[in-house]
DNA sequence: CCTGACTCTTAAACTAGTTTAAGGGTATTT
DNA sequence: AAATACCCTTAAACTAGTTTAAGAGTCAGG
């Protein structure tokens, strides 16, 4: 598939790039033959518990979801993907053993998938997907880290007033019971804490 | 430094890297040149809140752990790290800012680092290390992201009860107000779900 | 050998967060 | 247009986890 500027799904990627290793018009000759647009409806599935995840997916636009479910049934939001962000069950992916976790799009989204077999090519045939990509997982590692450290310092109220910051839009984008769920707190007291940002800001 | 078979602290990593890619004969003689061997006593630091992180480093025996201090002077422990295992502070060492957090050794320890400088050289110069601290950096993050949902789903017992499976010596090695930290409980309460434990295993 | 600094435990009083239940609002489907 | 499903809020009763305090055990240093 040759390149060329209506495509613009790809050029968000190629832009995204820029932001580290900018890409040769090689690579990205080989970015458009090894991913693959895909639309994904509100409430789609890219991937469900028990597959294996089989693609790195990018996010072009909309909002998609990974989150675990228990035993009782509930939800558990891990990570928030929007536009520019990257999503993939990594366990999953590189074991390439069933997975725990879904992945669902919030709203209708357009992304670009890359399969693991395609992504060890480019791993193994040009260094630089190799370093671009490690980049990408180490600030990954950064937020969950950051989250982590919220999760075992932070009273409840504190962790959403941090999540406000982190994800500005998102309140308005989605139901507070996702939002709840990411934080590990009930929508009940999620609406409690909203009521008590009101009196005392 | 010629390589040699004496040089026990070297050939730790070398063997540790053999999990990933294994590194060719040049690539060992650029470990032997640009990781620095250190031992460390017990409570001493390798990296101070407010000091740039400039090492990432590889542990060959001990055991340190990182850690964040709160407004009330409280300690959050956000990774051990034991025999084979990396810990640096990623967002200090990578964007070269001053760091949030301490590193500190919980027994004498026995450590290889490398400088940010030296570890962009090897990035530059050999694929195999991008890729190899790819893989290293991406174990951490399937780490971090199962930790985020036990913080975020479970309850405190079952946080222990799967850090006991996860780390089934370090209860031996350190005292429990660490391992209370590293849960986001109090000492106390640790205290009574291992008595609780105890009656109902 | 003694001292002081940590560590672990227990327990009572407290607080942060959950559960259960109910009611009203707003989309989405039929 | 009605019906259903979902979402948000409130409140009362409950439970998980914290705080404060006190006592006993252990270890390193002078």
């Amino acid at each position: 598939m040759a390149l060329n500027s209506e495509n613009t799904l790809l050029t968000a990627l190629i832009n995204h790039f820029k932001n580290y290793f900018p890409l040769t018009g090689k690579e990205k000759e080989e970015l458009s033959s090894h991913f693959r647009e895909r639309k994904i409806k509100r409430r789609g599935f890219i991937l469900q518990q028990g597959d294996v995840c089989k693609h790195f997916s990018f996010v072009v636009s909309g909002c998609l979801k990974m989150y675990a479910v228990d035993q009782t049934g509930k939800e558990h939001n891990l990570q928030f993907a929007m536009e520019n962000d990257w999503i993939t069950d990594l366990a999953s992916f590189y074991s390439e053993k069933p997975s725990m976790v879904y992945i669902e799009a919030i709203e209708p989204s357009s992304i670009l998938q890359i399969e693991h077999a395609d992504l060890l090519y480019l791993y193994t045939n040009y260094h630089k997907f190799d370093r671009n990509f490690r980049i990408i997982v180490e600030q990954r590692c950064i937020e969950l880290q950051n989250r982590v450290l919220q999760n075992i310092s932070a009273s409840a109220e504190e962790r959403y007033r941090y999540f406000l910051q982190q994800y500005p839009t998102l309140p308005n984008r989605l139901p507070h019971t996702q939002i709840a769920s990411y934080l590990g707190i009930t929508p009940e007291f999620l609406s409690k804490i909203r009521k008590d940002l009101i009196n005392k800001p």
